[in-house]
DNA sequence: TTGAAAGCGCTAACAG
DNA sequence: CTGTTAGCGCTTTCAA
């Protein structure tokens, strides 16, 4: 059976419609009187405001979408997007905004832009961006958006919270050499993000610094069979690096099994490090050395921005949050 | 900037609102004159019907729920979930509906409920239903939902979509038993799940026709924690099985790792038998021996009996799926 | 095959 | 502090 109407409310409360409407959305002119009026009522008729016309006449839907650029496979075998998702989560969760979770790695039929133009949702946060995914533009040009890193084109009105990815790889980096490893290569995430290309730079940056060649390079796409992959290609191009630098836990962990399996100790014979903490970082063996990033806080940051920017507010445009080298068994 | 609106669309074709109306929601009495134009005015005007107004004025929302009363930790942890809902997704995405997932372990606010309420969804998903779950009730009698296993409390106006939990208990063990093992404990799943609750009656089942007693019974909540927990309970009451039958493979490796930090080698000590055939199962050593449930399918036929249901169909109130033993390393 | 007209349930000026 | 009055953008009879 259908919930009661406003009208519905407003009869056997004795008032008018704008007078529930006022108590509903926590007006403080309304008088006490008629104020325990209208509550009783609600509660008696078990009122709820309805969605699609409060959005129709206040043009604003209450919503927020996440969007995820990835294969669902991906999503949901990462747990880097556990963390960030739940982030965002609990911030909205704290909020009056209803969540959405969107995953489409493309948007052929035009379904997902279609859904944010509908007017389904008053902004968006999305996580994971890459290059080639232009439907996330559009989006932007939509509704107000808040990125997951630094965007691959950025605009002067792009919104993002980031990681300082460059930073990180340096420390990471830096932190093998200070071990004594003298060939190190690096497993980069994809160039069409630019998590993959900062990760890479900062890579770079600590061994030219460190006046030092590359021990190998290969890229990967951030899963752990990419990471397989790029290990195997590093060995088969008859490089012998003794220590690895992963731009993602899962590629560390998919580049162990391959160094293992190659019959070499981690770390006596090779040094890993990954980058993420997450959830596989402990568990398996060994346990990875990595640099954590704070992903749930990083999504947390994500939703206060887009929330304050719906809510009229100026926040910043770009925040950067620091990493972490967490030392364990891998490096 | 905001979309055109329907009036525009119609002015710009020279006809009138309800031809547009017509034309976008494929009604086959418009003149292919009429036609040619509303659409080209469509595309010029880069029109997207306003998805509020729409609802208001069909009274329906062309969208779907998924709603997992489970914390966002087990949600993101269990890969059963990651196959369950990339089935549900294939099938929704083949549709016109749009498909939103909350995950909320409770509803104290009643905010879920509410939303349901508001008339946002037109139907909804329940996957992984507890007992104590009140609030998922409350939803079922606000739109139509279909169920991910028998729900707990079973209404005749019910619809769900299950596996065959008993019997694929029961072939599990009698596996178990045909391989000579004489001592067969149990990691049960939780009380308040009808398949946890379903599968050890199978175990029970398969060891009462054997004339065996059980080897040891404890109860799991489906986490790798809680398996480890549950294995430790069981050794700790002084049983010795030499097979153990896991109601999950997260449970099953929790167990596993239990037994070997015991010094006892699976399978030759220990056999283990999970239930899944998640990706777990293959991801660690050893590999598990599972009882298959098609999680993914699954989630498809959940999604097409609620759509069917949606159109206004006569789907079947119950569906159970087979399941399949997996022979690999763990038993 | 088409258009006019009447809402869907709500918010938001605007008077009072 | 409260009610009246217009819509929000769309679907859906009902006539023509």
């Amino acid at each position: 059976m259908m919930p009661a109407t406003i009208e519905e409310v407003a009869r056997a409360a004795g008032v008018s419609r704008s007078t529930v409407s006022r108590v509903v959305n926590g007006s403080t002119a309304v008088s006490p009187e008629a104020l325990e009026a209208v509550r009783e009522a609600i509660q008696h008729l078990n009122y709820v405001p309805n969605r699609a016309a409060r959005s129709l006449a206040s043009a604003r839907t209450m919503a927020i979408a996440v969007i995820v650029p990835e294969e669902t496979q991906r999503f949901f075998g990462d747990p880097f997007f556990a963390a960030i998702v739940s982030g965002i989560n609990d911030a909205v969760s704290a909020s009056e905004y209803l969540l959405t979770l969107a995953i489409a790695s493309d948007d052929p039929r035009g379904k997902m832009l279609g859904y944010v133009r509908s007017g389904s949702i008053d902004g968006a946060i999305v996580v994971s961006h890459h290059t080639s995914d232009t439907f996330v533009e559009r989006i932007a040009s939509a509704v107000p958006v808040v990125f997951g890193g630094r965007p691959t084109r950025l605009h002067d009105t792009d919104y993002f919270v980031d990681v300082d990815n460059v930073a990180g790889a340096v420390d990471a980096v830096e932190y093998l050499i200070g071990q004594g490893r003298r060939s190190i290569a690096t497993i980069a995430g994809p160039p069409t993000m630019t998590a993959g290309v900062d990760r890479l730079t900062g890579y770079r940056q600590a061994l030219s610094a460190a006046r030092m060649r590359s021990g190998g390079i290969a890229d990967g796409d951030f899963t752990e069979e990419g990471g397989a992959i790029a290990m195997r290609d590093i060995l088969a191009r008859g490089e012998r690096p003794d220590a690895v630098f992963a731009a993602s836990d899962l590629m560390a962990r998919g580049a162990i099994d391959v160094l293992l399996a190659a019959g070499l100790r981690v770390p006596e014979d090779v040094a890993v490090i990954g980058f993420d903490d997450s959830s596989v970082a402990t568990k398996g063996s060994p346990m990875l050395t990595t640099m954590r990033q704070p992903s749930f806080a990083q999504g947390e940051r994500m939703a206060q921005v887009l929330l304050e920017l719906l809510d009229g507010g100026d926040p910043p445009r770009a925040t950067v949050m620091p990493t972490q080298l967490i030392l364990r068994e891998s490096a």
